[in-house]
RNA sequence: CGCGGGAUGGAGCAGUUCGGUAGCUCGUCGGGCUCAUAACCCGAAGGUCGUAGGUUCAAAUCCUACUCCCGCAA
């Protein structure tokens, strides 16, 4: 298996320890990424994190801007495999074809399920009680294909989107692991998905960061914990951004409109919701850091906030 | 050269417009009250006010440069 011509193909820090763990127990020849980007506001250039693993490694690095035509140089590698987890391009079929034991893909959901470019945080946000991890067959549809093997996680109450996201990726490495023998041996399942069962989560709109308190509290509560730690969960109160990082349901009904600050001391800041209310417990105004409602607490005046309203 | 906010004892903030010996809410430590307490009362320690330079009798406050942090937009 040493021998096995490995192409990883992968962007985020969720897929580090599989382009680790191949690296290890394969040969992995090349691996392709998402071209550097820009980002905030120094506009310094940022590797992916799996283009910092490769070069750590020394391992050949292609970042293709359109791999719909520059596929030619991975074809010309000649894999035997090709593994792919969240590399964010859509690949052609003149390469999913090309590789004889074919292009497996790890993605974060239990297929059908969570079709797409966000299945982390939208298995908490649409409260779901758990998700996992499915390797699969990919074809030209975007997670359709045949899967091959699975592994369930639960997703308990107070998971966020970021301690999911670490029990996802815990639980990737050695399933493909566990798989990739039975791949290369013949010996895997081939199970087609079921289109009639499949949901799509599609990657998080600015809407969808945005807090609508005429949701329940429920709601509200998995919104805000499958937001975080990444973008986060907004609202906005006189005007200007307040991100919503932490939060838990209250008890108490209120005659207020929902989005209503009732009220506000080391317990959280209580706002209205449909159906009771929802206590935000950790919080970020802009251009401060995220903090608790007790420090929050100690630098703000309470009637400075209560009575008021988030929209 | 995308727009903007910020840096003040351990934490969160005020003070900067109109320069004149640093304040609030907490935390910490000591003492008290209490059956008891995260509650209450009394007291104490703790700050080169991001860095460097400039103006001034005097700078947290005015001027210049720089560093770091953050929100938005991409």
């Amino acid at each position: 298996m040493k021998d096995l011509k490995v192409i990883f193909m992968g962007t985020p820090e969720f897929c580090v320890p599989i382009l680790d763990t191949l690296i290890k127990n394969y040969n992995v020849i090349a691996v392709v990424t998402q071209p550097d980007k820009e980002v905030g506001r120094k506009k310094q250039i940022v590797y992916s994190p799996i283009k910092n693993k490769a070069l750590e490694y020394g391992i050949k690095i292609l970042q293709p801007i359109k791999i719909k035509e520059e596929y030619q140089e991975i074809i010309d590698l000649k894999p035997d495999i090709i593994i792919t987890c969240a590399y964010g391009q859509i690949i052609p079929e003149i390469i999913l074809n090309n590789p004889k034991y074919g292009c497996i893909n790890v993605h974060a959901s239990l297929l059908p399920k969570l079709r797409g470019g966000a299945p982390i945080h939208k298995a908490i946000i649409n409260g779901y009680d758990k998700t996992g991890i499915t390797i699969m067959y990919m074809d030209k549809g975007m997670d359709t294909g045949d899967m091959i093997s699975k592994q369930e996680v639960k997703i308990e109450d107070n998971d966020t989107a970021e301690t999911l996201h670490d029990k996802l990726q815990e639980a990737s490495v050695p399933l493909l692991l566990n798989t990739l023998p039975d791949i290369i041996n013949g010996t895997n399942k081939r199970e087609k998905q079921d289109n009639n069962e499949a949901t799509y989560a599609y990657n998080v709109s600015r809407e969808e960061e945005h807090v609508d308190f005429n949701k329940t509290s429920k709601e509200i509560y998995n919104q805000i914990r499958g937001l975080n730690s990444w973008p986060g969960a907004y609202s906005v109160l006189d005007d200007i951004n307040i991100k919503l990082w932490l939060s838990k349901i209250g008890n108490n009904k209120y005659n207020e409109k929902p989005g209503t600050i009732v009220s506000l001391d080391k317990n959280g800041m209580e706002v209205v919701t449909k159906d009771g209310s929802i206590l935000i417990t950790e919080l970020q105004v802009p251009g401060k850091k995220k903090m608790n409602i007790k420090d929050f607490i100690n630098g703000n005046k309470k009637e400075d906030y209560i009575g008021k309203n988030f929209i």
